[in-house]
DNA sequence: TTGATAACGGAACAAACGTTCCATAACCCC
DNA sequence: GGGGTTATGGAACGTTTGTTCCGTTATCAA
């Protein structure tokens, strides 16, 4: 039998999300990581492979922790427009560490690596397609119980939806006077009219 | 009196701008630039200062060309619908090099370099600021015209416009379906309702 | 034609990069 | 309490990074 591990794989993954997060994948060093994540050198890279592999890995633990919740949100949602301003809210909150923004990880992900690394791609459009999906099943189910209109359509309504959240997280990226924020959501809203 | 430079200004931060905006910042060594600009290593130093300085002239260059011509037909238009939907049709369209997508560099710029450099974030406000007020005036004037409901607020429809124009500037990133782009646009093109 | 000036090409720089290697330490089954 | 196995710490690797330096070349006013 062999030695154990002396940290916890989740809380490395944990860690490192929220280096890759604020940093990105290029400005984040590998003397970074073994820096913060509290781990050594040679156990990083014989736990997780390459640096490429770490990022992957803690993006799927993105997805699954922050995407998690917001998906859990929609599926449960009893009011469509107040989950919608409860996910804008959750968003806004979620966006700060330490006073600088960091946006949503899978956006910065789609801007920096999508176009260059197909894996990376993946994991985005999975995600898109996951919370469109979601709106799409939220808003029909809304219609089949009388509580939207049914001439709005549920496809293209849902990837607006998906849309003005992706906007809206980069907007947070440059501070935003609250006003602004508030009238982006306003008017995402009546989509739901 | 002294030797005359070999190169255009204007032309090596266009390639400077083909560069970056493809690549990002990071991503995009003093190599790449050096080869891929026609310059001497010493020249573009002499010229540019360093490689961020060179980052943010190409990133006031690609304002100016690319942003300016949306500025352009939104100062310009008759028809705010038509001119929206051209405007997606010009993003679509200036996306594609190479088969490879680009994204917005504007908003790669955001999303990559806004939350840790300020002038970086400034040109990204400004930006923002200049579409945004281009927008809301059109707006306001086309209501004047009576071509408009004058229920509509200029001002946070104008912001709804610009957060899902951002979005969709991500969207393109990864490949997507022409059904769900249409669709976005179709929903987008009910705040001018 | 000369001379002051600035652009040029290319070698060179130190620092940082991602990654590998190895001797040592810790673990549990037998 | 060995023995086989894996984790660990730290030094070290070869590259690539952004930048500088310098000898040479081109320019034009005097």
């Amino acid at each position: 039998m062999a030695r154990t591990k002396q940290f916890e794989v989740e809380n490395v993954l944990d860690a490192a999300v929220g280096l890759f997060w604020k940093k990105g994948y290029h400005a984040t060093s590998a003397n970074d990581l073994v820096e913060h994540l509290g781990v050594s050198r040679s156990s990083l890279y014989d736990t997780f492979g390459d640096k490429r592999n770490l990022y992957l890995q803690a993006l799927h633990q993105y997805r699954k922790r922050i995407i998690g919740r917001h998906l859990y949100l929609i599926e449960t949602a009893t009011d469509l427009k107040e989950t919608l301003e409860a996910i804008f809210s959750l968003i806004i909150e979620q966006d700060i560490d330490d006073f600088h923004p960091r946006g949503c990880m899978l956006v910065n992900a789609a801007t920096e690596m999508a176009a260059v690394d197909e894996d990376v791609a993946a994991i985005v459009r999975g995600n898109q397609w996951d919370l469109q999906k979601a709106w799409e099943m939220a808003i029909k189910k809304a219609q089949y119980q009388n509580e939207l209109r049914t001439d709005i359509n549920p496809k293209s309504t849902a990837a607006a939806i998906y849309n003005a959240i992706i906007g809206m997280r980069v907007a947070l990226k440059t501070e935003q006077e609250q006003a602004t924020l508030d009238g982006i959501i306003r008017q995402t809203l009546r989509l739901l009219d």
